[in-house]
DNA sequence: TCTTTCATACCTTACGTCGGTATGTATATT
DNA sequence: AATATACATACCGACGTAAGGTATGAAAGA
């Protein structure tokens, strides 16, 4: 079941859901037959639903921790946040399989929603509202911010959604950066810039 | 052809560009059959890029218009897409047949990499840059700016894509124009907003 | 006569079903 | 304790069927 999981994470990023056939998968399961498949599995959507739970999961959970941490206050958790989701070992994992989701709108099409509907009100509004209560930041409508943040971050910002060159990704983030100040947010330093090229150049390169 | 692609997107909308077969679409030419599809278009997906297309172009031309004016600044032109966006009669007829996105992640995505590829390169940055010579707009970034205003118009704040109240609408509407504040830009006016109430409105109603 | 516009029959691919097997486990019986 | 029965889990692979796409040809207009 989990390398059913694993196979088709790879062939979904690889080649994108709609040109995985159950075939490929079968194909890389080294043995097992389309009856496994659809034993564990009740549909393809269903292995893609799967997919995408598990590439959440990992990401929530490491919300969940900063969220409930208490020896910051909201405005240091939106930072640890930006740090922690930028130096996962994970997103480089994700970033050099790359192709993704220029041929998987309907991966990215959850995963966004996911982000408005789960990621944003269980974990980063809590976050807000405690900035709110402390003092560390304002505003008057925490729900739509921490909408707003989730998804310029995880969206627009992101190489795989919406190519960008090093430069491009660079400037970006200037202008999100921007962006929270306006809201009277500077969470930004020089770590973060410095690990987003990075991060940026390892992407140019597997897709040379 | 005309037909084929009016009967392709009402299809489109209600049902998902993944749930119409071709058969579907056939079915409600009255008499005309596969061949004649197949003729116009060379895939199911070339009808999906000519209806996205056909949704685009509509928006692309008064974005030109707008932006080949003479009579305004930038920050004036700016204001006027705003006003212009929210009141096109196209938007009413959109908003009920509903739906739509929550079905067409792939119409969802090519409409979203229009805006970044297309709209905001070729329509807003021009405007943005002029408002910079100009002395109404002040960025340091009008690429990147264009692309997030045009993002965040467009796909946050859209309801066909993340289903919004009448009252999450108009606080997304307020910290959208917070985010435009931060940048110095002060384009969202009263008309702009009853009119946005308006709409979100008939959209409600659409779907209950 | 040649091109455009379609209709029809057919091909191919791929999802999902279904009958069946094999192995493990829990419970009842002797 | 040993065996039998019942049920559950994991899996196989052929087949049905739907849907996208092709090939071919006819009708009609230029």
């Amino acid at each position: 079941m989990n390398l059913i999981l694993s196979v088709a994470y790879r062939l979904f990023m690889e080649k994108g859901y709609e040109h995985t056939s159950i075939q490929d998968i079968i194909d890389h399961l080294g043995g097992l037959s389309k009856g496994a498949i659809y034993h564990h599995f009740k549909s393809k959507e269903d292995i893609l639903i799967a997919v995408t739970d598990q590439m959440t999961s990992e990401s929530n959970q490491m919300l969940a921790e900063i969220r409930d941490r208490t020896d910051l206050n909201g405005r240091e958790k939106l930072k640890a946040i930006f740090k922690e989701s930028i130096n996962r070992p994970v997103q480089n994992e994700i970033y050099t399989v790359a192709p993704s989701f220029h041929k998987n709108p309907k991966l990215l099409f959850s995963l966004l929603h996911d982000t408005i509907d789960c990621a944003a009100p269980n974990y980063l509004l809590p976050i807000i509202q405690q900035g709110i209560s402390d003092g560390s930041i304002e505003t008057d409508y925490p729900e739509q911010l921490a909408e707003l943040i989730l998804l310029v971050a995880n969206a627009w910002m992101n190489p795989m959604i919406f190519d960008s060159s090093v430069d491009e990704t660079y400037r970006k983030f200037m202008v999100f950066s921007q962006m929270l100040e306006g809201f009277g947010l500077d969470v930004v330093d020089e770590d973060i810039l410095e690990r987003l090229e990075e991060l940026t150049s390892i992407y140019q390169k597997s897709r040379q």
